[in-house]
DNA sequence: AATGAATGAGGGTTCATTCAT
DNA sequence: TATGAATGAACCCTCATTCAT
């Protein structure tokens, strides 16, 4: 951690000259892939380094070579996963331009679905983070990431319930702020517990997950949904 | 499992006599209580037998006569955490017997706000039992669980939705299973999230946990219910 | 070992009044018993007390009562075996009688080989013993339980050399004290390994134990022999 | 044996390369030497991965890294035993080539005897081994050291016997197998015996370990000759 | 005489990480 | 940049034995 580590040192790989960079670059990629997909499948403090070293071939004194350590490798996925999470959303969100907040909301939610169908293993990767590192999480960590991802980050989410009021497809008794982080975060609870339990959800509730998942948003829908 | 494991010859603890049964009890219990304190606190896996040790002030030779490793000691807790949750559920279900579906559903979301209020180390506990080790779970060892705890386990709450749409106080086009492992998925995740994120959550949204859970459910339970 | 212990102060058993007596034997009994049995079988150091408690069903507190530790079950098994080894010995001897030198030495390797088939698991013991214990000892304490047991031990055996050169019937160039020392080695070495290898013996070789061990000490017979 | 254990995925030593090889080489013998004393010196059971440790000067946990626990460094060492006292026989055999079959006998049973006298801990560690773990062993994992070494293993030594019927130095009523087996049997036996009780057997019987070994092995081999 | 509970003193093994080349 | 070797610092667990009752 301090900054006569060799990764600490060599941490702004722009600095890295010519035709080094791209191999460093490949190089770092293939152990975070390799990390994440063990993370995943076996619990991020059960993968030994020596795992991710079988892996991906590369051996563990050179894997020092590009990162400090394994918290280093579990951050850096983290702020892939929400910059990609975000990005993704802001996507989904693009292709509704113009069209009610309840159908932004919903395009929201459509996100974390997709990402819990097709992503399963980044989910199961992001339910053992909160688990387990959130609360060691400084908010200044989280905020530099969410600065640095789209310039304003989610928090201009709020204004989509004011604007729903206005326009009418949402409640009128919703509190902006309040009601926007509650829903958030049923939602991203609801995502992540599927992912953990995976295939036993289907064997003890007897319905898919991609289901489950459809039938809980529905519900936040509805209740989110103005009276007409 | 051989002969030189002390804890699992003794693993029938009634079968212990007399006045002894009374005292190994008591132990048994005060080394879940720290246990669980202490996997809440900093995470199941980065406890270590010493610390449950140095808690308790039982020697690590004492409680291994207790406990045949740290997986039987996690999985007690899960169990006895599972046995209480849904006790405390049918607690809520009795006190608002007679009324309607609506009501009784309300009442089974209390429960576990309540958990999240008043233990929620027990919540953080099961968050990271969900993340890590839910998938190693059999079904065999779950549903014994249920079996052995309140007759019919929830088995007997998708009724609840029939009973909810006859009384009118549900919406017509739920199904009846699918809706409530819907529903219930999310509640536990909603809970299990907020309580891993502690501290964190409230100052990264700014509102009370308890506020944020509460309007989680005010959604759901307005998405379930019938428009009049 | 020191006054104190239990076991220690009341190793004189004869000291033990009336009723007690009796019952007190039983239990050492089947202590030793127990014990050769899977110290023969699994190796003495990797006997467990534990084992030996389960097998017996007498706990190990109680066990305690009866020897001071593991190590007095050993050394107490040992004495067990060499006086029962020399009794056989004499009893054999007494069988011929008054018949040549050739013949009593014949009969005493027949004890030998009759420990072998009869009782593999006190052989097997010896084995052990000898392997790992037998450089502990004191010459004293050996020479403690000869004295104990019969009157002379095998201290007058040379005589019977000296005998048969009389008598003709052993070779006249044999020392009578190296020579008989030097097989009677030689005939509980081969007994003993026979005993330890047990079953592999037969597979490896493809001869029985007997064939095996009775082969071997007709060649020795026919060596010491005096040629007519 | 998974991805953890580093010895497991480093066992095929000549994977090695360049300049490394003679090193980790060195290194193993010196961890073999140093184990092979102290077994021979205190019990295989009894001697701590600690004490090897110290010994060589080597840590733990490089130590983990030749070998993936004691049981692997007592199976080497007996491999290695092993491969020496055939390549031993096969020495002493080729310096008899040509004259009688019992000269032959006699040559094998001497490598015996050097052994004893020239590597008694080799002995006493073979002995161990024979006490506690041969009945361990498959017949497989024998066979392919015999295969690995010398090619024919020891399985034409019967012929031996033919061929002293055929050249009139040993007795006609030998069954080659059984005779060779039993008789091989007897010699190892009285080896191991002697290497055991070591000092102990001098002070008892009042004769050097040498002259026991060669009065015993003269016995035998006047057995085996043909009476002229 | 019998025993349940407790424990001191290790025991073997693991693994993230460093460092010299 | 890459890597073989080395290792500090634990970690979980065992088991013979004691002691109060």
């Amino acid at each position: 951690m301090d900054a006569s580590s060799p990764a600490a040192s060599r941490s702004v790989e722009s600095r890295a000259k010519g035709p080094y960079r791209a191999h460093r670059q490949r190089q770092r990629a293939r152990i975070l892939a390799a990390a994440e997909d063990l993370f995943g499948q076996r619990g991020i403090d059960r993968v030994l380094m020596n795992e991710i070293v079988d892996v991906t071939g590369i051996r563990a004194s050179t894997l020092y070579e590009y990162f400090a350590g394994k918290d280093e490798i579990v951050w850096t996925i983290v702020e892939q996963r929400i910059r990609e999470a975000e990005a993704a959303i802001w996507k989904k969100l693009e292709a509704v331009k113009g069209r009610s907040a309840l159908v932004h909301l919903s395009a929201i939610l459509d996100a974390f679905g997709e990402e819990l169908m097709n992503h399963p293993e980044h989910v199961r990767f992001m339910a053992q983070f909160d688990a387990m590192y959130a609360r060691e999480w400084t908010v200044e960590r989280l905020l530099k990431i969410e600065m640095e991802s789209s310039a304003s980050g989610l928090g201009t989410l709020p204004d989509l319930v004011r604007q729903g009021q206005a326009d009418g497809s949402l409640r009128a008794d919703l509190d902006p702020q309040l009601t926007l982080a509650a829903v958030l975060n049923a939602v991203i609870g609801t995502q992540r517990r599927l992912a953990s339990l995976g295939k036993r959800v289907e064997q003890e509730y007897g319905h898919s997950i991609q289901n489950l998942f459809d039938e809980a948003m529905r519900m936040l829908l509805l209740g989110l949904r103005a009276n007409e």
